[in-house]
DNA sequence: GATGAATGAGGCTTCATTCAT
DNA sequence: CATGAATGAAGCCTCATTCAT
């Protein structure tokens, strides 16, 4: 009974590596069915007994990316650090792991990319589970005194933005070369230090150019 | 020589604006070759007269979107507005223009970061133009005082990634609805009021890491 | 060898009730050896144990349908009401079944009219069955003194054919909302009071043209 | 200008040519794009310069075959026939082409009528058409005293499921060796002399029932 | 030069049927 | 015996690119 399934998920599980393995080398328009079967020494027909149409295998590549990312996510949110710790490691730990993504393989990752920006339903899920761990950390982030007369909403948006870079897989891809966590944990302290709801200059321009 | 030279270039642009005109109707998967000579009243084969290949279509497609950035940029650097002020009109402009055309169609913008993302070897020689003139500007900043004892690599470096997603294209397809010129405009102060050398929190974490 | 003979015939009647529910619940196109098979809990290789073909399956399915209007025939006819009355009910009494049948589910029934068109020579041998009966009703009526003047075997083509769409799977599909047994029961009085040998209008003209 | 329309019309109906022939060679389910466009020495793809797609072929073949019916009906209905004559032409006509196709064929009629059935949308227009000119007969019919009692509505319904067999391609697939213009005759005359709104015997019976 | 026409190559998907275990 | 697994063969369709005229 567990081995049926299991037989089907170590197919799936293969044919998803080698689709990751076809898409690294090269690229993500080379991930045809009949080349992944071939690769996987099946016809294409036998394919379709793991995977339903070629959506669900692209799901499934996905899922399989954004894996590990999500596991250091619940991680980090689980974990007891107080709150500008624990952003920070929300990001850096992410960040430290696609970097490294990267380093082994920059046009990969640009695949990846890629996928997700054609796939973008698949990807949304995503981004909507990290805005709501990165909320939680907020509210604590709030209760310790920070990001004084912003709503959360606010302080979610603004955040995100801010640190889009280190999370947007398609940014990544080619600003890879110039991000770093030194730099990221800068821009914490930006956000720890420098985001609170008082006008300054360029806020106050701005709302000049609104009247 | 010199006359079919031009009669090249205004078919090229003729065809660059009825491919534009066709994914912003139908995406950019509906942008066939066939399509393209047929609503420019000539043959599929007369397509090959003005471009060797669908790529260079696309190249050139690219070139025609981003050349009004391209001189924004280098009407706000040419400016004599002070750094700050500059700084912020050197993203706000441009994104203004961005969150315009995103307003008017969002598909077809979330189409041209699709096209970018499929091809940003094109993309990349803007983004270059790009940080050129932003060093600029951060070298007149410097100049006026900010930016304490950072190295301008470093601060530019910084600064994009903080406004990336002001503007990265595939970013804002989908991250448009929250983002505003006064949300940009905290970002610049983020980074005018918090960006300098000294170690604080985070940063100090990150330290620690390091070693 | 006997009881695997019964064992085969279970097998085949489960098969065919299978197949019917799948035709019923998804149409024709949906009845695949698979599917069957899978909602018998059995393996497609198995299914084959039972039928030769798809072909044969589909056999069997035209026979499981036809039986029970057979049955009717079969009643009718040795029932012991006189014969305006009998050749009614030979055709009511079928027409009521295949009417609440259509009722039930229109769709399904249009799928065994295509399932019968789509495999006539399945359905010859029941119109042959029933041309025998109904040549025994008219035999009756022709002892009763009706139907003055024609040959049986005359007298049951026309009838057959004035009738037809009351018999008929395939333009019952799409008649079945014009039809009605107060309609059918005009046409048996029709056949009864307007079907006799002496020539009148029309058969006057026939006439003329054929010489 | 008229030019290429015409080249495409006539490889159209070539197309429609070889589609039929295949048809009447080797069933509908022999039908591929592939064959089709094999014969008629061009390549698969070369086939989608004439038709969009299999359904289109298959409406382009179903209005080669109805056309000279269509043609029957309108020069049957505008001619200065009696209404007794003209309804028995306005079938006599049409049954005698069709009985002649069958004759040349009974196995492509019958795959036509196949086509019938699988692509009903298709036919009902023609079935529409031909309700609209019998309706028009039947009202000078009336105007000369007959149908006495019945709605307009009511005689089409009757008189066309009398006569369904000698209109429905289904129908006259398997019984064509059983109908003969004179039978029709007959059955037009049944129809004249038989169809008013009287009760007598069947109907009383059926009334019974419904009470 | 310009083009209408043609197509090779490929993409995704389905299913009746078989065969090693 | 039963079957899970596999697949050959086929189907429909698209499109970048070429070539004879």
């Amino acid at each position: 009974m567990a081995r049926p399934q299991s037989d089907i998920d170590a197919g799936r599980q293969q044919l998803v590596e080698l689709a990751i393995a076809l898409i690294e080398e090269r690229g993500s328009s080379a991930m045809t069915m009949s080349e992944i079967a071939a690769r996987a020494g099946m016809s294409p027909a036998s394919f379709y007994r793991y995977f339903e149409s070629k959506e669900a295998l692209i799901e499934a590549v996905a899922a399989h990316w954004f894996q590990p990312k999500v596991a250091i996510m619940e991680e980090v949110v689980s974990s007891d650090l107080p709150a500008r710790r624990k952003m920070f490691e929300f990001f850096a730990r992410r960040f430290a792991l696609m970097q490294a993504e990267w380093e082994r393989d920059p046009l990969a990752f640009a695949t990846y990319a890629e996928l997700g920006s054609e796939n973008f339903e698949l990807v949304r899920s995503y981004i909507d589970l990290g805005d709501h761990y990165l909320a939680e950390i907020i509210g604590e982030a709030m209760a310790e005194g920070h990001f004084a007369g912003l709503e959360i909403d606010e302080a979610l948006s603004l955040i995100n933005q801010m640190v889009n870079v280190y999370v947007n897989i398609g940014a990544m891809a080619y600003l890879m070369p110039k991000l770093s966590t030194d730099k990221l944990a800068r821009i914490i302290d930006a956000v720890f230090d420098g985001l609170f709801a008082t006008d300054r200059g360029a806020k106050a321009i701005s709302g000049l150019r609104a009247a």
